[in-house]
DNA sequence: GACTGGCACTCGCTACAGTCGAGTGCCAGA
DNA sequence: TCTGGCACTCGACTGTAGCGAGTGCCAGTC
């Protein structure tokens, strides 16, 4: 039952191999790649032991060993050493990410960035709305009987949609609204708006009451109730590294879980301060991504977390090298938000 | 070299049938399917011509016949029938395009119902800024210091961008400045707004000159030069269908075509009106997609064009099928836009 | 008791030969 | 001009054999 230290190597170095050559390790070669002061039938012995606790397998009899999602776990828990960033990411991250204009430039850069670091596919939440205070909002008047509704939080994400009203309004009516709804709902938190939008409501003089109304349904409606979140992607094309091996053939279920944004959010956004989470394989909740890893963590100003990020790739990955990466982004995104 | 119209009538069969089975097609099966009126080996007659003109192609010796790019291009053009759409089709078009409330979700339904429907990958233009007017420039005071520029187009995209003024601006210059930019832009298409802006700028207050200044190059900069085009893309599991073959197995090109929005900008953004382009295979001019083929149309509303849709596919395709969507999934669409 | 060398065994991979059959090209005849 | 017939080609599939990486086990050594 109990593994002793070298076990504990043996069950590295063939983790370490197989990421590397995406073939089945046997006892020799690892004696030759790594210094375990032992023999080959050594390491044999060491192997089954490994395989009855379910932490390497057999792909055929006269195979290689290969981890099992148990053994990566137990790699990531308790045997991966950290990878430092080289200077050269390094780099990459700042000149990647300086010069953004824009919450989407950040968010697409972002994204971009991660997937080419990390080689595999990259998911970037938007700052999350239900994370974001309000910062203002703007009434634009359409037509007489339309009211474009902007809305601009703190974390920059601007929100827009366009209010059906239920009778005309003059200039000064929506100057009017716009200056109660801001006095009233700047710097709330979104999350937290329900009671006070009620109150606008209800504090509003009766004639503009009705627009009022239709007003905070909408607001609460888009902002609230079906909360926007937003994602963004990339590096699909890193899927297909690695040929057909991982992911037992077919990209279809992968390609399938990434179209699905609730699915995605899911995984990537639910982020808790300063935790970089790792899904291994079966350990997924989501079929589709059974045969992939997930390696997310949360991002924002400071020490607070506004959204998510992560990598999805095949359960064979650098999970240091891919944890180090996704965690030095993220500080640096927080740093840029820090900025605004 | 003059090819009767029984040899376009198996050319025509030949193309359907492989289109349908994914198997090259013999002068036996093709005479058992279609009621061509001659035998088999007068069929395979009519194929070696086919051959020689490099309609269609032997994969081996011994094997049936599969279209070339050059004989999907001929049916294309001179014998594929239009293929109306099934009223369950069109149902599915109007209930998923009706309860849009934003362009967002104009623009998401729009792509999730094409990629459904011919079941390939469907790629949605959002409507263009150089064709979009300007309907509202809104100024939102961030700090003293700080200005979001919010760009509302007639075509409900909405932009916006952080602006870093020279010096402090107070409420009342912002309203002037808001009130100068939108007597001068709105109404005008953004492709013409340079003029407009210098004019902008020379007529503005010498005290609100340097901030207009500014404002008028992050304009130019955002809206004009590195014109902001956006792209939503759905249905890439789709490529997964019909197995390896098509793609000449290896998803890889067609992933990393689809990850540049600049290429597929180039792809489906240059509609004209009333048209449906159609690029086989070889036709394409971006190598990554040479396995692939391209239909293609512009949408908006009435008659004018604002964006391009399409999808991208196996060069074996369903052509007639995959056309007829297409047009009236931008037909659709058009007429949303033009509601509003 | 832990480690090691040796050895028999398993089994996937590759190469090769043989068979089958779909599909062809060609030709003589209607 | 079309058709039936026929010889031919060649990929797909099957079965056999040899190779070799890798294993499990065991007896022997420190």
């Amino acid at each position: 039952m109990g593994l002793d230290d070298r076990k504990l190597a043996v069950l590295r170095a063939i983790v370490e191999d197989y990421v590397a050559t995406q073939e089945p390790v046997g006892s020799k070669a690892l004696v030759e790649r790594h210094q375990l002061g032992v023999s080959p039938a050594t390491v044999r012995n060491d192997m089954a032991v490994l395989e009855d606790e379910g932490y390497i397998r057999q792909p055929h009899t006269s195979a290689g060993r290969v981890p099992t999602d148990r053994g990566y776990r137990l790699f990531v828990d308790r045997l991966s050493r950290v990878k430092p960033l080289s200077p050269a990411e390094r780099r990459a991250i700042e000149r990647f990410l300086v010069g953004a204009v824009d919450l989407d430039d950040v968010v697409h850069r972002t994204v971009r960035l991660l997937a080419q670091l990390t080689r595999q596919v990259a998911v970037v939440q938007y700052p999350s709305l239900a994370r974001s205070k309000v910062r203002h909002l703007e009434l634009v008047p359409i037509s007489t009987t339309r009211l474009m509704v902007v809305m601009i939080a703190d974390t920059g994400r601007v929100e827009q949609r366009l209010v059906e009203l239920p009778g005309p309004l003059s200039a000064d009516d929506v100057t009017d609204l716009r200056r109660l709804a801001n006095d009233k709902l700047v710097g709330s938190r979104l999350s937290d708006t329900p009671p006070l939008v009620q109150a606008l409501v209800d504090e509003s003089s009766p004639h503009l009451r009705p627009a009022m109304a239709t007003l905070s349904s909408v607001l609460l409606e888009t902002l609230v109730e079906r909360h926007e979140e937003r994602l963004a992607l990339a590096g699909t094309a890193n899927l297909t590294r690695g040929g057909l091996l991982d992911f037992q053939g077919s990209l279809r279920p992968i390609l399938e879980a990434l179209e699905e944004e609730v699915v995605l959010l899911k995984l990537i956004g639910e982020a808790e301060p300063s935790t970089t989470r790792v899904l291994i394989g079966d350990e997924n909740e989501i079929d589709n991504l059974r045969a992939a890893s997930v390696v997310s963590t949360g991002y924002g100003p400071g020490r607070t977390i506004v959204g998510g990020l992560g990598v999805v790739g095949p359960t064979r990955m650098d999970y240091p090298g891919t944890i180090a990466t996704v965690r030095a982004v993220a500080r640096y995104v927080g740093e840029l938000l820090a900025q605004n």
